[in-house]
DNA sequence: TGTCCGACTTGATCCTGATCAATGTGATGT
DNA sequence: ACATCACATTGATCAGGATCAAGTCGGACA
C-alpha cells in the first residue's frame, strides 16, 4: 500500500500532503506548494463535495478519514474508496468529483489549487511519477475490494474489514500487528454496510457473532478488541502467505 | 473511458500499442520502442500469466480481450479487469502479476521488455503522464464496477455487462450506439458470472427473461439483438443522463 | 451417421442476507 | 433526573441467488 510515513521532519509546517504528492521536496517546489494551498476541515459526517460538484482543487488528507461513495436514485450507495491520511481527492485534469465525498470522521485536508498544482506537475516529472505511483496502488486496493464484493460471504466481508483496519491502526502507530490489540472502529455500522455491501442489520448481526465466537470482544459500539489476530484472519477467505508482491 | 481510436495512420507496423503509451510519439520514441517489442499470440481460453509469476514485459494488447482474475483457495474467483485492444498490462516497478492473466478471445499483445521500458519512461515525461492517464481512467471503471458487484441485483447487472459490451462494439467500430444493434457476446456463461460475481447458472436464467421480456434477441448462444437499447439501459439502474464527467 | 464433449439451459430445493419492525443504549442538553 | 436523538441490536419473515441435478444443443471428429 505504500503509504507516507507518518513523520513531521523534512516538510515544515504541512508535511503529510507534501510529501503524499511528492518524496524528493526541494525548497523551491515546497514554496511553490506553499503558495498555492489552502486548509479545509469539516466534522465527522460533513459532506465534502457531491457528485458533480466542481472542483476547483485538488487535495491530500491531513487528518481523520474520508469516503467516496457511487449512489444510484434510489438511494443504493456503494462506498468506492476510503481515504486516509496522506491519501489524494481529485485528478488532473478533471473539473468535477463523480463521488460524493464525505467526512466519516472529524477530517482536514490540504488543498491546492488546481491550475497552478497542474502547471508544477508539467515541471516535476517525479510528482507525476508519485501520482502514479499512488494511483496504481489505489486501483490495486480496489481490486481487491472487487473480490470482497463480488465473492466473500457476510462472514468473510466482516472478517476482512475487521483485519484491514486493525493492520492499519497498527501501522500508522507504528505497531507490529500485535495479538490483544484494542483500537476504536472509525466507521458507523452504517459506513461499514456501504463499504461492503451489505445492510447494517447484517453487519451488526455478524458482528455480534463474532463476539459470541470469542473472536472479537466489543466495549460499548466502537472499541474492538482482538485477542488473537490470526483467527481473525482465518475467517477473511484470504490467502495466508499474504507475500506483498514487489 | 479514454481508450485509443482503432486507427492505424502515424504510427507504423504497431500503431495501437505505442499510442496506448504515446499520443505524441516522435521518430526517435517509436525506433526505442521497436527495438524492445515482441509480440505473442494466445488461444481464447489460454492462461497468459499466472499471479505470482514473474514478468519480464510489461505489454498492451493488440488483438482481442484478456481478463485479470483474483481467486480464493477454495477456487471461487472474481475478474477484476477486462483488457480490450491498447489496454496496457503490467506495471512499472513491480516484477510479478498479483492476478491471473487469461486470454478471453484469441488475443495478441504487444510485450515491451521491462527493464529498457522503465528507463524509457523517465526519459519521456508524457509517457509517464499518459500511464497516469490510463491509470486514472482504469480507477474509474473499477469503482464503477464496484457498485455493481455491491448495490446492484442480477437483472441488473446483466442489463449493465450487455450495455457495457453494446456500447464498446459500436465505439470499436464506430458506430453510434444503434437501436437494432447486433453483435457477438466475447464472453462465455462462466466467464460473465466471474466478471458479474454470479453463478453460470443465474447468469443463464436472467439471459433467458430478457430474452422472453423481449428486451433481447438471442440467435445461438453468443450472437445477441438489442431492437431498443434505451429499454436495455432502463434495467440497468443507471443514472441515465449519462454525462461525463469531465 | 453417430458419438462425444463442452457450453448452455432448466428445474427443484435450500440458505444467506434483505426487509420490516420493535427494542435497547448511551451521549447530550435542559 | 429526565427527555431526546442518533446509533445499534435483535427478532420474524421473505426472497433472490446459490446449489445440486438433469437435460439440451451444436460443433468436432471418427
Amino acid at each position: 500500500m505504500n503509504k507516507i510515513a507518518f513523520d513531521t521532519k523534512n516538510c515544515g509546517t504541512c508535511p503529510i500532503q507534501h510529501r503524499a504528492v511528492c518524496s524528493h521536496c526541494d525548497s523551491a517546489e515546497l514554496q511553490m506548494l506553499d503558495s498555492i494551498k489552502y486548509y479545509r476541515s469539516y466534522e465527522a459526517g460533513q459532506s465534502v463535495l457531491w457528485a458533480g460538484d466542481h472542483m476547483e482543487f485538488v487535495a491530500s488528507v491531513v487528518l481523520g478519514i474520508a469516503s467516496l461513495s457511487q449512489g444510484m436514485e434510489d438511494g443504493r450507495t456503494q462506498m468506492v474508496g476510503l481515504l486516509l491520511p496522506s491519501d489524494f481527492i481529485g485528478r488532473p485534469g478533471r473539473n468535477a468529483s463523480p463521488y460524493d465525498v464525505v467526512a466519516v470522521t472529524d477530517l482536514t485536508i490540504c488543498c491546492f489549487r488546481k491550475k497552478p498544482f497542474e502547471e508544477m506537475m508539467l515541471k516535476t516529472p517525479h510528482i507525476a511519477a508519485r501520482l502514479l505511483e499512488m494511483t496504481l496502488d489505489e486501483l490495486d486496493s480496489a481490486r481487491e475490494w472487487m473480490l470482497l464484493l463480488g465473492r466473500k460471504t457476510a462472514h468473510e466481508k466482516i472478517a476482512s474489514l475487521l483485519t484491514i483496519l486493525a493492520t492499519r491502526d497498527a501501522n500508522l502507530y507504528k505497531k507490529i500487528p500485535l495479538d490483544g490489540m484494542v483500537f476504536d472502529l472509525p466507521l458507523t455500522r452504517e459506513a461499514m454496510a456501504d463499504y461492503l455491501g451489505l445492510t447494517l442489520e447484517t453487519v451488526s448481526r455478524q458482528m455480534s457473532g463474532l463476539k459470541k465466537a470469542g473472536i472479537i470482544q466489543l466495549e460499548g459500539k466502537r472499541r474492538v478488541t482482538i485477542p488473537d489476530i490470526a483467527r481473525l484472519m482465518a475467517e477473511t477467505g484470504d490467502d495466508m502467505d499474504g507475500g506483498m508482491l514487489v
